[in-house]
RNA sequence: GGCUGGGUGGCAGAGUGGUUAUGCAGCGGACUGCAACUCCGUUAACGCCGGUUCGAUUCCGACCUCAGCCUCCA
């Protein structure tokens, strides 16, 4: 069977392109994570979940992909954070870059293979704005190294602004130090009381743009395949990272796809943390299971922004239930879970699911394949191809990241924040009362005690073979 | 002002030059003691104005409008 070729929208062409890797033997991507000075939020997830189904999809087809995602430790916000709780930075950092690996591994997000951080990495810091300063692209100046915009001819072609448009953008600063008003640090210099190194150029820390640089060409190489990011970051973040890699290496690639996704929006507005209109992880977790947050994430195609709501988490609860609410049916004979899927030949997963995700990573037309596949099992009345049906749906499940917990423990578990609900054996206690009535035809008995559950949150479900209950 | 991407049924969200997206919600029916679950059926859409075309939601142009970036930002 000929697979689907994978296409995605490259920002560099804005156009979509068939992906093609340098070498299909090694398959590289780089993927920007977030500056970790407070907890981070539901827009940060968005990135780590949909390169996470990018990953997914890619080893079903590629023998090695090495997945690189960085972690930001040095920065003026973290110092300013640091500073006024006073602690180091390396103690704040590190509080809250695991706590970012905890917020998205409970999105489901498998850890990338190296997660860098900046200040690790100096002395490759130092060495790539060493070279640059070699080949005339950088110089020092007041204890700072400054990029120099105009020896790029190629600056502004990922973000596709000419240098007038940057100027007229007028928003640039100006400083004596600088010989042109676009040009960026790579290093500054630090006060006493901030956090610095040795350099060449005086005690001092790197400037933004540079770590990406610095750590893709140590953990990937001077090219690499696919390189991640929110489209915020695409000017000047990307911009500035792609002249300096440009710049500093002899081979003049650097990114052969920019993926960029769209941004959360809360009610109409951008959600960011310097608006204030930010939702944490974290605190959606107290109220939303992992898996709805996962899914509510993934029903807008990766590249378009997507307007983050209640109604948006309910409809994703309510999709999701409807998937495992068919698992439960044949989950008896069998109860296996996306997680049992990653092994299988790529051929082996549902094709309208992978065909999906090969276009541009879309994901809402995967979850629609996803519960075609589920209205196929459901409407199958032969096990085996029920079965067959199942493992189909699991199999797009495990591309996806979604569909892995025990369909019984995901209704009888219920949802983070629910009331306390009656115990597994008080709930079966009433249950059997409530059969018994039935028999001896008290129905009145009967629904009190259901209503009795329900207004618990417990959903009775009749079936010929028993009564089984969820939490709603 | 420049650049980028949008405006699809009650909501979310795909897609297509002429044929059902999908999910949630709604409606009718089956099942059920009644419900729930499930099944069957069903309502309803393509910002506005022109153009191309036998035919446009889909292509082209103008307009209106929304968002993002141009400063830290996923």
């Amino acid at each position: 069977m000929t697979q689907a070729e994978i296409v995605f929208h490259n920002t560099l062409s804005g156009k979509k392109e068939t992906f093609v890797p340098a070498n299909p033997e090694h398959v590289s991507i780089y993927v920007c994570g977030p500056t970790v000075y407070s907890f981070v939020h539901i827009g940060n997830g968005r990135p780590a979940v949909v390169f996470d189904v990018l990953t997914r999809l890619l080893r079903t087809r590629y023998p090695k992909v090495s997945y690189v995602s960085n972690i930001t430790d040095i920065d003026d916000k973290i110092n300013a954070a640091a500073a006024s709780n006073g602690e180091d930075i390396k103690t704040l950092a590190d509080r809250y870059s695991r706590a970012y690996q905890e917020d998205v591994a409970a999105l489901g997000v498998r850890p990338p293979d190296v997660v860098p951080k900046a200040t690790h990495h100096i002395a490759e810091i130092i060495d790539m704005i060493e070279t640059l300063i070699e080949k005339d692209h950088a110089y020092a100046s007041e204890g700072h190294v400054l990029f120099h915009v105009p020896s790029d001819p190629e600056y502004g072609s990922l973000s596709k602004r000419s240098l007038e448009d940057m100027i007229d953008g007028a928003r640039v600063e100006v400083a004596g130090y600088k010989k042109d008003p676009k040009d960026f640090v790579l290093w500054k210099p630090s006060t006493e009381d901030q956090p610095g190194w040795d350099s060449p150029w005086g005690r001092g820390r790197p400037g933004w743009h540079i770590e990406c640089s610095a750590m893709v060409k140590k953990h990937l190489g001077d090219t690499i395949d696919i390189h991640g990011g929110g489209s915020d970051l695409t000017f000047p973040h990307h911009e500035n990272e792609a002249a300096q890699s440009r710049c500093a290496n002899d081979d003049s690639g650097y990114v052969r796809y920019w993926l960029h996704n769209g941004m959360l929006n809360l009610g109409t507005e951008k959600m960011s943390k310097s608006v204030g209109n930010v939702l944490t992880i974290r605190g959606l977790l107290e109220k939303h299971s992992s898996e709805v947050l996962r899914y509510a994430l993934l029903s807008g195609q990766y590249s378009s922004s997507l307007t983050w709501s209640d109604d948006l988490l309910a409809q994703a609860r309510a999709s999701l239930d409807s998937l495992y609410q068919g698992l439960r049916d044949v989950a008896d004979t069998n109860p296996l879970t996306s997680t049992d899927m990653e092994k299988l030949a790529q051929e082996e997963f549902p094709e309208t699911v992978v065909n999906a995700l090969c276009d541009d990573l879309n994901t809402p037309k995967a979850l629609a394949a996803m519960h075609e596949l589920a209205a196929d099992m459901r409407r199958t009345t032969d096990e085996a191809a029920k079965a067959a049906a199942r493992n189909q749906l699991l199999a797009g499940g495990w591309l996806l990241g979604l569909l892995y917990q025990n369909a019984e423990d995901y209704f009888t578990q219920g949802q983070p924040g629910d009331s306390a609900a009656p115990t597994a054996d008080a709930i079966e206690a009433l249950i059997a009362e409530r059969k018994a009535a039935r028999a001896d035809g008290d129905y009145a008995g009967a629904d009190r005690i259901r209503d009795e559950l329900l207004a618990a949150g417990i959903e009775l479900e009749d079936s010929r073979e028993g009564t089984r209950w969820r939490k709603i």
